[in-house]
Parts: structure tokens; C-alpha cells; sequence
DNA sequence: CCAAAAAGAGAGCACTGCTCTTGCCAGGCG
DNA sequence: CGCCTGGCAAGAGCAGTGCTCTCTTTTTGG
């Protein structure tokens, strides 16, 4: 980002990242709940005090992990996204961001609570974690308008939406820049809302004694989702 | 339940209530992050050790919150459910019941993201949980039993549904004890799910600068929803 | 009426986030 | 080269937490 100006810079930047990257370890196997700025310093060698000169209070910390967290997950779905490339089967596509999505939930699932579990702090989500949130939510628009594209979407009818909904919608298709239908818009931002229900639904435990082919009833229902949406 | 033996038994049953009832009114207002022991105690006017009396430690107050909490939510639903008994429009009695639930999360949220949120101690759903957990998916497919018993619910094709998921679902079906497809109820069990993420994306500001017309989005959602499982 | 059980009170432990003061030490300027 | 100042670590301390232990009081049933 910026250029290296001095010892000083990189060395506190080290310092920045070291604890970061411990919170997240901490994070991993215990939880947010149990991150402790203290149990940090420890491990870094440093006294608690010495810690607030990197990040202002626990807050920031914790917002620092989620915005690598949406990130991290961001860049699963980028990357089943541009590995699909030129596939001809949007279900397909969409599948297959929605399980890279999965993936990296199931091995990350502290990391996913924190962030699409309830809001940690006094909530308000600071700016800079917005864009990061955006990403899987662009790989899924990516699918379906390459299929749009490509002339295999089928645009759900436009008449039902309700009036305030086509207002939103077509105000968000103007700020992405793009000529999707409203009604497929729509439908898009439901099925991303389901896909992370189905998500959290795993992920905390409330498909305990109902499904226990999770994988595989995942895959069907996003298959669902994508063919809801339009595709295929 | 048990029967009045004594002024005593009563005596403890009125401070339990009272205990959990400040509490509820703490997580209310402050979430359960700051729901404090000791502040309950403080605002009962007796003393932070007394009150381990009758809740052997924290977990077990927020165990008896989250069951509260189900039994709120599900009540909601079955009164919805109840409300349109005889109704003969079946995605209307869908969206009924998703819309009770949608009024209570938005009355409650506190109360909805500890039982829909991130799982907040070192986890693990107590049993007692379970069966309050489930009175809103139960009031669900009361309306598709309805509806299938009408002749008025379209099955999905059978034929989709994966090996493991169908294994599940008819174990689920059996267990429940209905005769409603397998297919049906899969499709049933992806909806709740989806009904939840769509609550949780709302109320945990994911929607934030997405769609604002949050109820009419809702509503046409979940009745998408119900179509989708069959109905109307 | 009295022993036993239940409840409350209080001190205390180990921990937390966070603040404030003190002292050190090295980077950058003259 | 030397000095001084800005950045940093360290430590003590505050207010709060969950939870345990002991001691005293109250209540109850035989």
C-alpha cells in the first residue's frame, strides 16, 4: 500500500500483521468470544498495554479478522468463479462458487460465525467491511450475467415484484453497472440471503437430526437456488 | 408443573422467574455479550453468589433464554398457523407464518441472534432445545400437510433428490410420522433454512444499502418460497 | 423444639478491556 | 558526530467479569 518510509514503518507494520495473525489463531480454535487482546500480547511476549498502540481497543481487532474473513471467503468464491470460466453450464458455475463458498465455511467456521453470525460489538458495520462483503455476492452476480450473456437466462417475470423492491433493485443495478433484469436481480439477492441461510443453518448446528447429508443436500439445494434464479 | 409443595419450593420458583426475567430484559436491550451475572444479581438487589442458587453458572441462564426464546418464536408461528386455519389459499397461510416469524425476530433481536446467531458458549445445544427449536419448522409443514391433504400441493419430481439426502429425509418423514414425499419434505427442510438466512441477512444488516423495502421483499420471497416447495 | 436443609452474604481468585505514568531507546535532524 | 524528541514497551492500576468457598441466617419438617 504505502511506501516503505523507514525501519520504523515496516517494523510496526510486522508488529501490526504478528498480532493480527495471532488473533486469528486464537480466533480459529476457541472463538470470538474468547479472544482475548491480553492471551495475544502473552503469546507475542509483549505486556497487554504495549498492544493498544497497534490496534485502539478489541473492536478494531475484531474488525480487522472480519474484513480478512469476507476476503478470504470472497476469494474461495473468485476463484471456483474464474475456474469455471467459458463453462457452458451456468448451474454448473453457480454450483460450484456456492460450494467453494461451503469449503471454506466448514474449514474456517469461527471465522465464518464471526462474520455471518450475529454482529459481535455494539454492531454498526464499519465502512471498510462493506466492499469485502460484496465480493461472493459479485461472483454469484458474475454467473448470471455471463449466462445473460449468453442467452441462457431465463428472466422470471418482471410484473410480480413488488413496487419499493423493483425501486431498490434497479438502483443497485445501477450502481453495479449492470443490465440485469430486475426480476433476475431480485431474485439473485434472495438466493444469496438463502444460500448463506443453508450456510448457517449447517454451520450451527440446526440440521442436527434432520439432514445429515449435508454435502449432498447442500449441492442439490444450490443447484435449486440456481435454476430459481434462472439459470440452466 | 410439579405440584405446590411448600411455601419454599414456591419461594424458589418466583426468584428463578425473576432471575431470568431480568436477565431476558438485560439481553433485550444490551445483547447477550453483556448479559452480566452480576448485574443481573445487582438489579435484584441480592448478591452475585446467591443467585448461583439457581442458575449453576451463566450457560445454563442463557440455556433457559434460548429456550425461551424458541418457545416465543414458535408460538408466534402457530398462532399464525392457527389464524388461517380453513384458509384454502396455502402460499397465502405459508407467508402468514413466515411473516409471524419475521415480526417476532424484528420484535426480538436480541432474542433471534442468540438462538439464530453464532453459537455463543464453547456450543453445543443442550438437548432440552431441540424440541422448542423445531415448533416453527413443525407449523411449516403443517401448512404443506394441509395443503397435500387438500390435493393441493404439486410434488417435486422424486427422481432428483440425491441417495444420502432421500435416506434422511424419509427417516425425518417417519419419525414425524407423515406420509408427505420425500421430495416434498426435502424441499420443505432447504426452505426453512432459506427462510432463516433471509431473516438473518436482514436483521444482522446485511442487506444494508442492498434492498430497503425489506417487507415487501420479504413477503415476496417467502411466498416465492412456498411456491417452490409446492404450494398454491 | 431442634436438627437438617436451604438460602444469603461476603471475601477472594483469576481473568478481562482499557488507561495512565514512567522510563528507555533509536531515528533523524542540526 | 551528538543530541533530542517521538515512538514504544513496561508496569501498575481501575472497574468489571464468572465462579468458588466459607460462614451465617433462615426456614422447614420430623
Amino acid at each position: 500500500m504505502t511506501a516503505i518510509r523507514g525501519a520504523r514503518e515496516r517494523a510496526r507494520a510486522e508488529v501490526t500483521a504478528a498480532i493480527k495473525e495471532e488473533a486469528r489463531r486464537q480466533l480459529a480454535d476457541q472463538g470470538a468470544a474468547k479472544l482475548s487482546l491480553r492471551a495475544v500480547a502473552r503469546e507475542l511476549g509483549m505486556v497487554s498495554s504495549a498492544l493498544y498502540r497497534y490496534y485502539p481497543s478489541r473492536d478494531e481487532l475484531l474488525t480487522a479478522l472480519i474484513v480478512d474473513a469476507y476476503d478470504a471467503i470472497g476469494a474461495a468464491a473468485e476463484a471456483a468463479l474464474a475456474a469455471t470460466r467459458g463453462d457452458d453450464d451456468p448451474v454448473a458455475r453457480w454450483t460450484a462458487v456456492c460450494r467453494a463458498a461451503r469449503a471454506w465455511a466448514l474449514a474456517h467456521p469461527h471465522e465464518y460465525a464471526l462474520i455471518y453470525g450475529s454482529p459481535v460489538p455494539g454492531y454498526s458495520a464499519p465502512q471498510a467491511t462493506v466492499a469485502p462483503a460484496s465480493r461472493v455476492a459479485l461472483a454469484l452476480i458474475a454467473v448470471v450475467r455471463d449466462a445473460y450473456a449468453a442467452g441462457a437466462l431465463r428472466v422470471p417475470e418482471e410484473a410480480e415484484l413488488p413496487e419499493g423492491v423493483r425501486a431498490d433493485i434497479t438502483a443497485l443495478a445501477d450502481t453495479l453497472g449492470t443490465e440485469l433484469p430486475a426480476a433476475a436481480l431480485a431474485a439473485l439477492a434472495a438466493a444469496w440471503a438463502q444460500l448463506f441461510g443453508l450456510l448457517s443453518f449447517e454451520l450451527f448446528g440446526q440440521f442436527q437430526g434432520v439432514v445429515e447429508a449435508r454435502e449432498e443436500f447442500f449441492t442439490h439445494t444450490a443447484a435449486a437456488l440456481g435454476r430459481h434464479v434462472g439459470l440452466g
